[in-house]
RNA sequence: GGCCCCGUGGCUCAACUGGAUAGAGCAGCCCCCUCCUAAGGGGCAGGUUAUAGGUUCGAAUCCUAUCGGGGUCGCCA
């Protein structure tokens, strides 16, 4: 349960009431009426701003309309105290018993103590990676991994029904360079001297692959045209490719449910498809661009084009979708993807791009808003660069020279859990520091090590109190007297795992997976605290051999704890430590 | 030049999308293990939120301009 929203609703009833006492303006607005935790905990457990907002509407004072709020809610029983301060804010404070009942919720709850219904079970379609299918994930592609995948998490544990999806560029000329570049490989495997020209791909990574084809077709390509070997060696190539990224995200944990071959589209007639529904719309038109504005227009001439008319949705210029020899460019196809999405029934889209694609959003959402009519939105979701570094010596990574970072050699020597835990650690749209060295420190610096070491202590007491014959099963928890939890510490651990409900329907209306991360460093810096106020004062312990009552109240709050960051790191795709 | 993102203590970042005295970590100084995991904790010091205006009860957050950093800019996907 969220105990801010549940003492929200109190409030608005409250208020109206106070409507139909002509206090207030029937009808009035409620809905940028908010109650949440104080920035400092000095000023109560929960603040309303709701005198401020509608101060303006009856013409009276805010801290005037305050003090009528307040009485109202002096009443409420959970409700110890209220107050009114600043320039007319109320903060609450509830009950001590208010809090310990929380307690026994979240333990009734268990791993559900979070997750909501915000979604209405809604579609969501998150579609993440989508590299090109032409060698091994690299660590600019770790980023959107990671972050579409916990994002997808986050809105699941928020009550979305949610698909990930990979869209596969499998339809361009780069498959075709991929394929020759195999059959140089290839014909490299029968002793022959190859070149790699530019636009192939020299990776060794293909040497393998080369092999399994001379094993599955022997020599039977070496004397043939390249017509005759390139349809078939296409599709081997692009298979072959994504077997490779399909291991490379199961090493990161990541299972997709859908993977979309670009491909698949061309001759299905959907291309032309989605592009009628635009015509249908008067959206394709045959047209001159202007040339770029301000920039060094040497090369520009004024070209004929068929475009789609994206400035009706709001792009900044229309956009082509035929090339002069007749062909698609590449946005045709990603429309008629789009349009799939849409067909597929999805309330809402996400894509997650690399910020290097950034000039593409808004095409991209005009297409969706001029294919849906406005209906579906599609948000899409700029990851910024990583930088690696090496001992804090920028790690330069030269695709010529080919020393690329691969996500299989990052995460061989990091380890997933690290990989995914620091790479949330920032703002999807601020570009990331990524240290091999520092990542590895167990220290507070290192904020997987220090949300791992709290969840350990934690399972660690645990199980102490195991051997103490006390009942760990939550259930029993539950339903455990926790009375004696009275401690400004122990209350104050309870607030934090009280905002978890809350905090993880932000993250999820904001597609912002970072706060978890964020919310769990500073749940476990609480529980460290209160770890280390044991020393001074023995009655904060979680074990007390002599009194099996108190441990089992205090082993309460210890499993609640845990609870909670397990729930998180989940989400984050992070496995707990039990020891450490 | 157009468009997008970023600018917060010496360093790396938060700040619940407009709330109260802007919070953490690192680095610096001081302190805490006969005691559940010190891989931890406590304290001191450090800020005109790039700059200048504006919007309002109230701005790091919204608007305008300027400066600085990154990305991107008509048939490459």
């Amino acid at each position: 349960m969220n105990l801010f929203t549940h003492v929200r609703g109190i409030l608005i009833e409250i208020l109206n009431n106070l409507s139909s006492k002509g206090v207030l303006p029937t009808d009035t607005d409620f809905s940028n009426i908010t109650v949440e935790p104080p920035k400092d905990t000095r000023h109560g457990d929960m603040a309303t701003n709701a005198a401020m907002v509608l101060s303006k509407l009856v013409a009276t004072r805010p801290r005037e309309l305050a003090q009528t709020i307040s009485d109202s809610l002096a009443k409420v029983e959970i409700i110890s105290s209220v107050d009114i301060a600043g320039p007319g804010f109320i903060n609450i404070s509830l009950s001590e018993v208010c809090w310990q009942n929380l307690l026994s919720s979240v333990l009734l709850a268990g791993k559900n103590f979070g997750r909501s219904n915000m979604g209405f079970s809604q579609k969501v379609n998150v579609e993440f990676v989508s590299a090109n299918p032409t060698g091994p994930l690299h660590v600019g592609h770790t980023r959107g991994a990671v972050f579409g995948d916990a994002l997808a998490s986050l809105l699941s544990y928020s009550g979305f029904e949610v698909t990930r999806e990979y869209y596969i560029n499998d339809g361009g000329a780069q498959v075709d360079a991929l394929a020759r570049s195999i059959f140089l490989r290839y014909q490299e495997a029968f002793g022959r001297k190859v070149v790699f020209a530019d636009g192939t791909y020299p990776g060794d990574y293909l040497i393998p692959i080369a092999i399994g084809l001379k094993e599955k077709v022997g020599e039977s390509y070496l004397n043939k045209s390249e017509d005759e070997w390139l349809p078939e060696l296409r599709d081997y190539a692009v298979d072959a490719m994504m077997d490779l990224i399909r291991s490379d995200l199961d090493l990161l944990g990541i299972k997709m449910d859908t993977f979309f071959s670009e491909k698949s589209l061309y001759g299905s007639g959907q291309i032309e498809a989605a592009l009628g529904r635009l015509r249908e719309n008067g959206l394709i038109y045959k047209g001159v661009l202007e040339p770029p504005k301000g920039k060094t227009t040497d090369d520009w001439e004024p070209r004929e084009q068929t475009l789609f008319k994206s400035t009706e949705h709001g792009d900044d210029v229309d956009r082509p979708v035929l090339k002069s020899d007749g062909s698609w460019t590449y946005f045709a196809p990603d429309i008629a993807y789009h349009f799939d999405k849409l067909s597929r029934g999805f309330d809402r889209l996400i894509d997650i791009f690399g910020a290097d694609h950034g000039g593409y959003v808004k095409r991209m959402k005009a297409a969706v808003s001029a294919l849906s009519n406005g209906k579906v939105p599609l948000d899409i979701k700029l990851c910024q660069l990583v930088k690696l570094y090496q001992n804090g010596e920028p790690y330069k990574m030269s695709k010529r020279a080919g020393n690329f970072v691969m996500l299989r050699d990052l995460v061989k020597q990091v380890g997933p859990d690290v990989t995914r835990f620091v790479m949330l650690t920032r703002k999807n749209d601020a570009a990331l520091d990524f240290d091999f060295q520092k990542v590895l420190e167990q220290s507070r610096e290192n904020p997987v090590f220090y949300v791992q070491y709290a969840h350990a202590r934690i399972k660690s007491v645990i199980r102490k109190a195991e051997e103490l014959n006390i009942d760990i099963a939550e259930q029993a928890l539950s339903e455990a007297n926790l009375s004696s939890l009275t401690h400004a510490s122990e209350l104050s651990l309870i607030k934090k795992i009280a905002e978890w409900p809350r905090l993880v329907e932000v993250a999820a209306r904001l597609y912002e997976p970072h706060r978890v991360a964020f919310y769990l460093f500073d749940l476990s810096s609480q529980l460290h605290a209160h770890w280390s106020k044991g020393s001074d004062d023995q009655s904060l312990r979680f074990l007390h051999a002599d009194d099996l009552t108190i441990t089992q109240s205090k082993i309460a709050l210890a499993c609640a704890v845990s609870i909670v960051i397990s729930s998180g790191l989940a989400i984050l795709g992070v496995e707990p430590a039990e020891k450490m």
